[in-house]
DNA sequence: GACCAGGCACATC
DNA sequence: GATGTGCATGGT
């Protein structure tokens, strides 16, 4: 039952605003990298930082390792905390380069579970960018929870307030087929619908999800 | 000018 | 274990 409201909930998302097309990033690496800019960011900073990383010519593994920090914080600044988000590009590449000779085709047959824990041990990557990652980079079925996921789910009832990430999560995972199409389309649309109408002091207007059980 | 954005680490109680 | 704070640019 929970299983036939999320999936209605999607259909509901997906027939007002059609397909998203995630994730916007020319490749694999630029949607790491898209990942970490983007924490608590939007996303039009980011994609200003990207385009001068890509006018640097410095948008690739080898590239991005090498750069002077300096640099890459300068380059990286439209998009907000630059230092710190310089900073954390520099330990995924660390950790990158030094267990997996910073190519990504070496991260294939390592087992999601294991990746994600790896991912996460990385200084400035959490769940979200880890399972960001996961997803939209490296093709895995698992379900990105973002402060909207967690704001639509509490306002409607789906799940208590105050669920923390992983409780939010199982609870797409466990009651959704594991696809990696269904689960990249559900966050980008809870993204889309987050923009338009659930900010934190809602704007339910025209929402999609008017009719359903809400909170006042 | 206030509010918000596709978080995370760290300090403090 | 819960709660608070710093990080920073740019659009509405």
């Amino acid at each position: 039952m929970l299983s036939e409201q999320l999936k209605g909930i999607y259909d509901l998302l997906f027939k007002r605003f059609g397909p998203q097309d995630w994730w916007p990033g020319d490749t694999p690496f630029e949607v790491i990298v898209g990942a970490i800019l983007t924490q608590n960011t939007n996303w039009a900073n980011v994609g200003k930082a990207i385009t001068n990383l890509k006018k640097a010519k410095a948008l690739t593994p080898d590239k991005l390792h090498l750069l002077d920090i300096k640099k890459l914080a300068e380059l990286i600044r439209p998009a907000g905390y630059f230092n710190i988000k310089a900073k954390r590009l520099k330990n995924f590449l660390d950790w990158f380069f030094e267990n997996y000779s910073g190519e990504l085709k070496n991260l294939e047959n390592v087992p999601t579970a294991e990746l994600r824990q790896q991912l996460l041990s990385v200084k400035g990557i959490g769940p979200e960018t880890a399972d960001s990652i996961l997803l939209y980079a490296l093709n895995r079925p698992v379900f990105v929870v973002d402060a909207y996921t967690a704001r639509i789910c509490s306002r409607h009832h789906l799940i208590d307030e105050g669920a923390d990430y992983h409780q939010i999560q199982e609870m797409f995972e466990s009651n959704l087929p594991s696809s990696i199409q269904l689960f990249n389309e559900y966050h980008a649309l809870i993204v889309h619908l987050g923009k338009d109408f659930c900010k934190p002091t809602p704007k339910c207007g025209e929402c999609p999800l008017n009719g359903l059980p809400h909170r006042v």
